[in-house]
DNA sequence: TGCCATGTTAAACT
DNA sequence: GAGTTTAACATGGC
């Protein structure tokens, strides 16, 4: 579920709940739902993986995590362990193994909408200024960084440096500017691919790197290695993908 | 059937 | 106190 594009598919789904009123809330999640009820939601928004339920003067922030699910006018009430359920007079959303927090003070504010990297307002001028910043970062972490790239997943960076040809182990300094400049076009329309992609099902059968074992353009074996901070599943080419340093 | 994973946070360590 | 590692969360696909 979790990637940017798969939150858009959720904020899709709920988008008709825009200007209604809730007539209750309440679930496991530990966000304060009292503040949702009896309210009309001015606004439904997502930024990167988070979702945002927006009322006067409160807004409620859902993270799928890794296994979140949901689902939108369902007949049955839901589970027990719904971590968020909102019924409105036709219809009712229910969220399940999520995180749901309240964020404090104005969203346009506390949040940066043009990280985003699927927004209208996503600005790859300024993600290009706070890369510079992490210079000595791997480029494979870069991309998951959410302060920058808000909506990439593990799976959209392998797919884009694959599609670009570039080492997940590049460090951020080294790599080109112009190389830097087709990331940041090729991270946007590789989102926006993966859009329609899992909305048709065809994502996986489209994917060029990730879980891959042979390199489509030369046919050598893939490397898999878990990479970065945070050590994740990183599809690459040693021979197509190309390492930079100095 | 057991292992692993599209993610993040916080506790437990060094 | 900093930086790093591990655990926790919990479901579904292979």
């Amino acid at each position: 579920m979790p990637e940017g594009p798969s939150i858009i598919i959720l904020k899709e789904a709920v988008i008709q709940f825009r200007g209604k009123v809730i007539l209750d809330a309440w679930g496991s999640g530990g966000a304060d739902t009292s503040q949702l009820v009896g309210r009309r939601i001015i606004d439904i928004r997502s930024l990167g993986k988070q979702l945002f339920i927006m009322v006067r003067g409160a807004t409620v922030r859902i993270h799928l995590l890794m296994f979140g699910t949901y689902s939108v006018n369902e007949q049955d009430r839901p589970d027990s362990r719904v971590r968020l359920a909102l019924k409105f007079r036709k219809g009712s959303v229910y969220f399940y193994t999520c995180s749901v927090t309240n964020i404090t003070g104005d969203p346009d504010e506390v949040l940066d909408w043009a990280s985003d990297v699927m927004s209208d307002q996503w600005n790859p001028g300024a993600a290009r200024k706070k890369l510079k910043s992490e210079g000595d970062e791997l480029i494979s972490d870069a991309l998951l960084d959410q302060d920058i790239f808000a909506g990439v997943g593990n799976i959209i960076k392998n797919e884009v440096l694959y599609r670009i040809r570039l080492h997940p182990e590049t460090l951020v300094k080294e790599i080109p500017p112009r190389l830097i400049g087709l990331m940041m076009k090729e991270t946007r329309k590789y989102c926006f691919e993966f859009l329609e992609q899992k909305k048709a099902g065809t994502l996986k059968q489209h994917w060029e790197a990730y879980t891959k074992k042979i390199c489509r353009r030369c046919d050598l074996p893939f490397s898999k290695k878990y990479i970065g901070r945070t050590k994740r599943r990183t599809f690459y080419c040693e021979n197509c993908q190309v390492y930079y340093y100095s």
